[in-house]
DNA sequence: CTTGACTTTAGAGTAGGCTCCAGGGTTTAT
DNA sequence: ATAAACCCTGGAGCCTACTCTAAAGTCAAG
């Protein structure tokens, strides 16, 4: 059985983030010693590396709460739902790259356009370009 | 000279978010009526539009108040300090770009590999993916 | 003159994911 | 035996950019 400042090292996580997920109902600690102390078990720890991956993989803490409910309980859902959840994520994650690289191309073109040099920004054309419109 | 509605209409923003915006020192109305009404003139009307296209380039509203006191200023400022905003903010949105594709990547090799039918969980590879490291 | 739409303010609430704090108990090493 | 390092709880605070509320004043139309 792991502590708590123990099984969050080995994760690269802190003991408030692991306390934090108990409160957000992701996990709980299995046991508790006779002091209070969690006492976490390799299920948990494996659990908490789902977690982990799950959050590598841009899932929110509450896409991953469906996510566990299904990795729980497997026989009781489909692949249909764990595709599906993971093509929504994915089309979120897509709108978000689309906009990201609008405002890159944007600032791309702002920097393109500007010398950068010491001359005084009187007509700096960035700040042309944000007057505009 | 506009009351705050009409000129939150006119921007596509609401006369809560001017008020905001105020509050965060980037824009006051440059008058108020006896009643103690807002009233913004046309140069309050470039600024606010100037705020909106810097926030579209991606700049937060901190930034946005730094590049304002540059264009409020033009005189005191040069093209490098301007450009060298610029550029950090460039460099945000690229890390965050690489981030935001690993986490594509990674999603797609997920759906990939996994059937999507209706058939139950227990050997679903996504699942699996999720569970390993 | 009344109704309804608009405005004002200070301040609270929202989302997401932590992060930290105080005040107290426990464990471990010396 | 004591000090350092750890753990517990409940709850507050942080970040960004709003969003909303309540209570009260103002304005325009009919």
């Amino acid at each position: 059985m792991y502590k708590i400042s123990e099984l969050a090292a080995h994760l690269g996580l802190s003991a408030h983030t692991l306390r934090y997920y108990e409160k957000c109902g992701l996990i709980a600690a299995s046991e508790r010693s006779e002091s209070g102390y969690r006492l976490y078990s390799e299920a948990d720890r494996r659990q908490l590396e789902f977690i982990k991956t799950a959050k590598e993989s841009g899932f929110t803490l509450d896409e991953i709460t469906n996510l566990l409910s299904i990795e729980l309980d497997k026989g009781s859902h489909t692949c249909e739902e764990v595709a599906q959840l993971t093509r929504e994520k994915l089309s979120e994650v897509n709108q978000r790259l689309r906009e990201l690289k609008k405002v890159k191309t944007t600032l791309e073109r702002l920097l393109k356009s500007c010398c950068g040099g010491p001359e005084s920004a009187t007509h700096c054309s960035i700040l042309q370009a944000l007057e505009e419109n």
